[in-house]
Formats: structure tokens, C-alpha cells, sequence
DNA sequence: CCCTGATTCGC
DNA sequence: GCGAATCAGG
């Protein structure tokens, strides 16, 4: 029934994945012929894991089951890491009259909330999502949902050509993920 | 009980 | 590489 992982198939994985589909939307999208594990099974082996758009239903917990450790170099502070996010997607809030944006200067980023947060600006997390601290980058995203810097730690995929050995294993086995 | 993604492991 | 089974949480 199902051709496999087909270039398109893959291709149309990536998106909606990385539109915030959940893998079971995915999986029904593909045209029924996989299943969410299959869909998600994939996207790991894509190395796609993680993303800046959660699904609509319940988020998932914060486990540290990914450690991608690598804060990016936030102009202001280190964001804890490009975990799922409670909500970044645009959604038609209750009628928040003329909301004043921020208007992040290019050089401050962490200005934008979810509420100010535009469809073009970088949805990096910055902070706590728990706390009111929380905030995103907010420049422009021009990577994907991201801003060009953070898109580059943001969509890690997976390429690391073994150049050789390298000597710490240890640092050298968590960093490979991201490099 | 619905959902989510993450991980494992036999194939 | 693939994905069902399982896990862990909301």
C-alpha cells in the first residue's frame, strides 16, 4: 500500500512537521498507509526532533529526553534549549485591541511574548516557559520559524560526516548532534 | 480515556 | 531503515 519514504513523502513529513503537525495528523495526511510511530520514527531518524511549533491538543511533557544542551549565543541570555514551546502558533486570541508591539530592535531579542509574537518574527525561546519571563527572539525569521542565527542550531539535520576519530568521546558524542 | 512525542528493539 | 510496542507525561 505505502511506497515507502519516498522523496515526497519525506518532503511533505518535513513540513508539516515542521508546521506543527502532530504525527498523528501527519500520519493521516501521508494518506493513512503509516502510522504516528511510523510518522515519528521518521522524524527522529530525520533528526528533526523538536520543533518550534507544539501540537493544538495537551503538550507533551518537559522531560529532558533530548538533551541538546548547546545554548545559542542569545544576545542577552542563554535560552535553556530548543525544547517544544507551550504555544507559538498564531491563534485568535481574545480581541487584544492595538496591541503595541514591542517592535524588537534587531539587536534585543527576547522582547516578543506569544501574544506579540508575529508570523514573521523568530519564535526561539527565551527564558522559562513557566514563568512570565518567558519570551521569544522576535527578529525576523527567515529560517523556517527562526531568525538565520537560531534557525542554525534550531534545525540540526543530523549531518556529521565522521571526520575521523575525535578524542573526547564524551563532549565529543554530545556535541556531534549539533555541530 | 483522550491526546502528545520519545524510546526501544525485533525485523 | 522501519515501525509496533511501549513508555512517560498532559
Amino acid at each position: 500500500m505505502n511506497p515507502g519514504w519516498t522523496e515526497d513523502r519525506v518532503g511533505a513529513l518535513k513540513k508539516l512537521w515542521l508546521e506543527g503537525q502532530s504525527a498523528s495528523q501527519i500520519a493521516k495526511a501521508l494518506g493513512g498507509g503509516v502510522t504516528r510511530n511510523a510518522v515519528i520514527g521518521k522524524v527522529h531518524r530525520l533528526g528533526l526532533s523538536g520543533r518550534a511549533a507544539p501540537s493544538q491538543p495537551a503538550r507533551t511533557t518537559f522531560r529532558p529526553a533530548r538533551p541538546r544542551a548547546a545554548a545559542p549565543a542569545a544576545p542577552t541570555q542563554a535560552p535553556s534549549a530548543p525544547r517544544r514551546i507551550e504555544a507559538a502558533a498564531p491563534r485568535p486570541v481574545v480581541a487584544a485591541p492595538q496591541t503595541p508591539a514591542p517592535a524588537p530592535a534587531p539587536e534585543l531579542a527576547g522582547t516578543a511574548t506569544v501574544l506579540t509574537l508575529g508570523a514573521h518574527m523568530c519564535k526561539w525561546p527565551i527564558g522559562d516557559p513557566s514563568t512570565s519571563e518567558f519570551s521569544f527572539c522576535g527578529r525576523r525569521a527567515s529560517e523556517g520559524v527562526y531568525c538565520v542565527e537560531h534557525a542554525r542550531v534550531a534545525y540540526q539535520p543530523q549531518v556529521r560526516k565522521s571526520a575521523g576519530k575525535d578524542a573526547s568521546s564524551d563532549l565529543a558524542r554530545s556535541l556531534r548532534r549539533y555541530i
